[in-house]
DNA sequence: TGAGGTATCCAAAGCGGTTTGAAAACGATT
DNA sequence: AATCGTTTTCAAACCGCTTTGGATACCTCA
């Protein structure tokens, strides 16, 4: 059943049962009713490809997630971001388009995605410092959002994102009063923007106290259980152990604990983690009680937004670019606990003489 | 830059331009060099909207994800696999389409993917016991591929799935081998057909050697960290605590190794643990060496045969549905080991009297 | 030389909608 | 009754490609 079909039958031109259905003022409503009730008799759906054609909008928005070549893995969050902006689309009768390309075909996907008219606009995934595909989009001319930053952009651009900076300063503060002087992180690639951030939230607070960071419990990696694992083996292997490790996710904090509790250590006792909780809804952060102590932000709910933001962007051309900075909430877990004082295997440090500072080695 | 403009500056029709560039043989080998030439010159790509409309063909392929109102997960293992399928429909020229719709909505989702010619066939994900998607797919008259089976389906589908079934069997026997005779099962949800399918597997490997299987250690969940934790915990207080586990995924298989070691009991020694491990890129088994003893097999092996075999099949309509078994491997990791026999809390089986089966709690 | 092929190219008709520009119908106004 | 402004409807052009059904030019062979 197509649009000139249904026109027959009802003895209409298309015309009118085009304006009838899509709600156009110029038509009776006495033959909208007799139209709309048609169309749902026959069931008719117009066709997308044809309205495609004629509107010359694709109704549709691309997301791209290179393959890198070398790191074969497909970013974690990515599916819990998607399943939140999926949900929008939907809603709105977007089609989401994905596109899995070798990192070198990227920039040409995008290209194609615009001179073939595929998508009318992109969701950036994982921008990096001063990241080549925010220029590379704005010369194409393909309307986007970003999730996350990209420090360095000469240009401005629309994004969603988490305080990253604002959270692993908290964070930091927080291990701090619980009396914890010696603290490691265990972060993501470093030529990740978020993870810049991350850094840079730690390194203040630290500094704030007269902490000098020290890059031999600073570890940056992609951020999988057996790189968590290593960072933190390597960490607890120091001669002067941390007694607390911030982690920059949670499948690496999975890692952490393994380690942890292969150097016989107990966490939230001998040794405290705080992680950063982006809500994966198949790895959640314990139900009632939380097993980490967390800085948490839905990535699920970024999705949303930076889906909003695009269709809505879309719909309004030559508006200024948007900007939507989330918080991440700091909850408290049993994997925290106060500095203990019983330890032996390092000294006091400089700046806080009456707290013992150690590691729990048994 | 399009097909009529590119024409003019040829001085050619647009009939032999199209012609020309699509590969058919009544078009003079010179021209036609001319207007490959040409078309890269200007950097002329065909727009896929009129493609679309005028071949009738969407050059797309759906995926639909329910997101349950129940149950707010999203399906661990689907990022890998949609990683393998992207891949190949890259190379073949096909978009991918994803929608995320609420799970009642997920019939009417099919319908107008169909009707409104949105994609030329669909995967399915996750199939169920009898799963209704399958007739309905059948009825709307769109190709699909299944990746897994329902059991129960009276048509015969096409469909790549690994051998659960097998691949849980010669895990069990593995444990049996070793002595173990108290295995416990962390399952998948049982109206999940691979569940099922692993179940049965573990069943007939226990029978086989005169084991009746106890409800009382059977779990059957959402696959996350905390289902595997609440198994392994409460199985782990029972009077008669089973000696191994067969844990359905390795993220369960996350919770599990915590209640373990909460227990004060150490993996691999005091209990074994062997899991299913579908080779998730972001959360590995370890890496050189596996972390835990597994069958292993690649979701993103299978999200490449199923969109390999979508697009033949779409090629060769008519044909009949194609099957693809995978065999897991099972590979030895560092969780299992023999029945210790040191232990107290519970007495020999009567099946294996030379082996005091017991659980090491100290 | 003329018929019959073959190689090469093209005009025009789709594909199934939207949208422009105009016409028809209708009432209200003068 | 003629004019005007609305309301309602429609014919036809268009979106950018593919594909059908010729047309034309060029060979080949009798």
């Amino acid at each position: 059943m197509n649009l000139k079909e249904l026109a027959r039958r009802l003895d209409l031109s298309p015309t009118t049962v085009s304006r009838a259905l899509n709600g156009y003022p110029e038509v009776n409503e006495a033959t909208r009713e007799r139209v709309v009730a048609a169309a749902r008799r026959y069931n008719y759906q117009p066709n997308t490809r044809a309205i495609r054609l004629a509107t010359g909008r694709a109704m549709a928005i691309g997301h791209v997630i290179p393959i890198a070549t070398r790191h074969e893995i497909v970013n974690p969050v990515f599916a819990d971001f998607i399943a939140g902006a999926g949900e929008v689309y939907s809603r709105s009768g977007y089609d989401m388009v994905l596109s899995v390309v070798p990192d070198e075909a990227e920039e040409q996907t995008y290209r194609d995605l615009k001179s073939r008219g595929t998508v009318d606009g992109v969701i950036v995934h994982a921008p990096r410092l001063d990241d080549p595909r925010l220029p590379l989009l704005r010369e194409v001319g393909l309307p986007f959002v970003v999730h996350g930053r990209s420090s360095g952009s000469a240009e401005p651009y629309s994004w969603v994102d988490v305080n990253n900076r604002r959270a692993f300063r908290r964070a930091t503060e927080f291990l701090l009063d619980l009396g914890h002087r010696r603290i490691a992180l265990v972060n993501g690639l470093e030529f990740m923007d978020f993870a810049i951030r991350r850094r840079a939230g730690y390194t203040e607070a630290l500094a704030e106290r007269g902490i000098a960071s020290d890059p031999a419990i600073m570890f940056s990696d992609e951020m999988t259980e057996s790189s968590g694992y290593r960072a933190a083996k390597a960490a607890l292997a120091l001669p002067d152990p941390p007694t607390a490790l911030l982690v920059a996710s949670i499948i690496s904090a999975m890692g952490v604990r393994r380690a942890i509790e292969e150097a016989g250590l107990k966490l939230g006792r001998d040794v405290s983690v705080i992680i950063h909780d982006d809500e994966l809804s198949y790895l959640k952060n314990g139900e009632e009680v939380p097993i980490f102590t967390a800085t948490r932000s839905s990535v699920r709910l970024a999705g949303r937004l930076a889906a909003e933001m695009l269709i809505d962007m879309m719909g309004h051309p030559g508006g200024p670019p948007r900007e939507r900075l989330l918080e991440a909430e700091l909850i408290i877990g049993q994997s925290t606990g106060p500095l203990q004082s019983n330890a032996t295997s390092h000294g006091a440090l400089p700046d806080a003489p009456a707290l013992a500072a150690g590691a729990a080695k048994p």
